[in-house]
DNA sequence: ACCCAGGTGGCCC
DNA sequence: GGGCCACATGGG
């Protein structure tokens, strides 16, 4: 089922070429900025820091948070995430000389609590780091999957970590796979049933037998359950 | 004028 | 462990 939810997604929707970045930090950054926020006002923060000449951990370092506020402004919550990023670098700084190369050759199992221990980095953003900047097959749960996984009837979502090892007991533990399949959940969230409380079109309705639509909004009726075979 | 986006931390119970 | 809230801009 997992499998072929998968295979019907990117026929429906293609490679959706996640990360649409430059360099494991560029990445890394994305992740940071994108928290609740959509990709488009992360890109245009991203094209200031670039514009500036600010995208390496130590010129963030280096500048003062007044400035680095004001750089990433477009992409929301700009307080907090100029602190996100200058704890982030810190932490590169110090225990990898500002290396990524160096991150990367640390263990997963012993990486993930690292980043986890970081102010600003919960488990969806380092698991995307793990994922998307470092190449560790890690499964990246958000809102989506687990919204749609208990839709469509895949599981009965205990939590964060229960849904991701769900993921990584079904699939073969494959970055590349892991990549796609969890842009392409998110390309799903996003495009259907957001307005439409069941979605005829949903590329993977014929294989729920209690398809019940998905949307997201936290505040937004989740739907009238409106069954269809 | 709403509503929401590729979340997180801090509370409270 | 779960439920609520602040955080903030830009686009529909």
């Amino acid at each position: 089922m997992i499998k072929k939810i998968f295979q019907k997604l990117i026929r429906h929707f293609g490679p959706q070429h996640w990360w649409p970045a430059g360099s494991p930090f560029e990445v890394i950054v994305g992740a940071i900025l994108t928290q609740q926020t959509s990709w488009k006002n992360v890109e245009k923060a991203i094209d200031s820091l670039k514009r500036v000449k600010k995208l390496s951990p130590e010129a963030i370092l280096k500048t003062p948070d007044g400035l680095l506020q004001k750089i990433i402004r477009s992409s929301g919550y700009y307080k907090q995430k100029a602190k996100k990023l200058k704890i982030f670098c810190k932490f590169l700084e110090k225990t990898f000389n500002c290396n990524v190369k160096m991150m990367r050759s640390v263990r997963l199992s012993a990486l993930r609590p690292q980043l986890l221990s970081l102010w600003g980095i919960g488990r969806e953003t380092a698991d995307s780091i793990l994922l998307y900047a470092l190449d560790k097959p890690v499964f990246v749960v958000d809102a989506y999957t687990i919204r749609i996984g208990e839709r469509v009837g895949l599981f009965r979502s205990e939590g964060y970590e229960h849904v991701r090892g769900f993921f990584e007991l079904k699939l073969a533990h494959s970055v590349t796979l892991y990549k796609e399949y969890h842009a392409l959940l998110v390309a799903l969230g996003k495009d259907h049933c957001k307005t439409k409380p069941v979605c005829a079109q949903c590329p993977i309705r014929t294989l729920c037998d209690r398809h019940q639509g998905y949307s997201m909004g936290p505040n937004r009726a989740i739907l009238k359950i409106s069954r269809y075979a």
